[in-house]
DNA sequence: CCACGTTGATTAAACGTTTTACCAACAGGA
DNA sequence: TCCTGTTGGTAAAACGTTTAATCAACGTGG
């Protein structure tokens, strides 16, 4: 627990040339700031940030606030904010907005009770948080108005349409979770996008969206794009259960490429979000805005990345289920 | 920015005063503690952390890392221990290891450097991270000497086998991840304690294990306990192409009930860390540490819990596979 | 020789809070 | 009346850092 003032006796000088010679600011002789960094670091002077902090206002750290644990790039995300931060020196506080728009005010209330410089929210389905009074940037929310960094939804969704059409799949079914959702019906929109080509397409929601999806296969649909991983799982496990395989009858993909898609089999093809980018330009912007430089662009949306597996396949000219007809 | 100087001013009284009111010390009349908490409140007064930590030489704040994104415990942890510590008025700042033990020592000194008053560690798969300079509770692995609190793994496998003993099973197989996780090494370690009824028990490990499923199978194994959800999820695909239906030939257990189990047909029978508990516990014993109170026991298991689910049924007579045979 | 710019370092204030020591006023008991 | 204890409050220092203002010393050009 050495500090400033100790460095400064220990070699006869003011305290005010060794934090000049520490910060490297000030005016101080190129040997005598050899001579204090060396000494610094024998007695293994760690700076103290609450002095730092109240001296200079900032704190050095900023406030993650994320959803409830249903978004499964919580971990991903979270990891890839926390590298980036670290290269820039900042800290990262987590609050937890516990699925609750309430708890999602609260949350941000307590990081700036405790001297946050700077915002990062991943907001509540369908919540968009207020003005703070501190910088803030709005992760992975689609459509937000002000400063926000987003995977691209729906480029995403036109990826993974296009792929579809180009193995010569017609007829196709999006398969979506949730309508409120604006990641999903972004997702969705850019489906239909890449799906210009199609003949038929059916836009299903839902647990209802599930019993109709045999049906659907029978009229002669041959593509199944569902708007997230775990809902592809239970899509293969039903149409196991119905007789119908995948890829061999039916393509199919996910979304978000979690990592249970690798599990799977066949292994699932689906659509990856660029976490680590969305990290890094989430915490630039952040830090100009807290720096008081504006940014240029208030809006920035991170290319997602097609991921082909296995369960996505040439259409065939007859499958085995017309054969069965 | 109303600041405690402002508000003695205000009210022509001295800081003194108003900062034994706020924090209820020191000697103020009852009159003047209400007065005063009433201006504050009004001036939205929020005291400064930064000053209060360089007065008290405590940040308020406790540090978490974590390893890689491959344990997907991660989010609920960090949530859990997040709800716990905002009880307790403290914040939690996030440091990733990125599943290297060098990583893991340099996030912890930058903990650290950052003034947390103490560290929440869960360890990198092996590792056992020394004693550091502050309080710290080691969370999640199994056999470890100092001050950690952690599932109780062993327990939750037995709790599986003695589910799965009870539904008549008596020719088991084990198929666990990784021989180097200790975590792992506990669960099979377990299940061996809930399996003494049963007549054989074959323990395969990973990769190699997998391919010898079949055989196995053949040979009249009823039941196979995996030690993680995804491995389950791999056996199931497998055995579904094999022509081995679960549960019908044969059962089939995970271990830390994953969302994707829900999704999974049949729906996984699996084993539930007590996430919630392990975060309250873990907090609790750091901050009487922190606060100097020695806690009496240094270990702490949180009991699993098993989740009955459809993935495991009642030993049949004959199993459609010995008709085939 | 003087005015002056530059270099290297110091002094002191400031950030906002907590806390110890002190003080004034007052009441009660001897 | 004097000693003592209590109550309500204040003054000032302290935590560790940064930084604006100041200063001494030392050439240097005029």
């Amino acid at each position: 627990m050495a500090n400033i003032k100790q460095i400064a006796a220990d070699m006869g000088v003011s305290v005010a040339t060794v934090s000049n010679a520490l910060t490297g600011k000030g005016r101080v002789s190129a040997q005598m700031v050899a001579r204090i960094k060396l000494r610094a670091s024998e007695l293994g002077y760690r700076p103290s940030l609450a002095g730092r902090a109240l001296r200079s206002g900032q704190s050095g750290i900023l406030g993650l606030v994320m959803p409830d644990l249903t978004n499964p790039l919580f971990p991903r995300i979270a990891q890839h904010l926390s590298l980036a931060a670290d290269n820039r020196q900042v800290g990262i506080l987590i609050a937890d907005s516990r699925g609750n728009p309430d708890e999602q005010t609260q949350a941000i209330n307590r990081l700036l009770d405790r001297g946050v410089d700077g915002l990062l929210i991943v907001p509540q389905k369908g919540t968009t948080p207020g003005l703070q009074s501190v910088p803030t940037v709005i992760i992975n929310t689609a459509s937000d108005p002000d400063n926000t960094v987003s995977a691209d939804h729906a480029g995403g969704g036109k990826l993974i349409a296009e792929h579809i059409t180009a193995l010569g799949h017609r007829h196709i079914v999006i398969l979506g979770v949730d309508r409120v959702s604006e990641v999903q019906r972004d997702r969705v929109e850019g489906m239909r996008m890449g799906l210009v080509t199609a003949d038929t397409v059916l836009e299903l929601w839902g647990e209802d969206g599930m019993d109709q999806l045999a049906g659907a296969i029978k009229n002669g649909a041959t593509a199944i794009l569902t708007t997230s991983d775990l809902m592809a799982l239970r899509v293969q496990s039903h149409l196991i259960r119905c007789g119908i395989g995948v890829p061999n009858d039916v393509s199919l993909t996910g979304f978000d490429d979690l990592p249970f898609g690798l599990a799977m089999h066949p292994m699932l093809t689906t659509v990856a979000q660029d976490v680590e980018q969305i990290a890094k330009v989430a915490i630039e912007h952040l830090m100009r805005a807290i720096q008081g430089e504006q940014s240029q662009e208030k809006n920035d949306k991170i290319a997602m990345r097609l991921v082909t597996r296995d369960s996505t396949s040439l259409k065939r000219n007859t499958t085995s289920l017309e054969t069965i007809k």
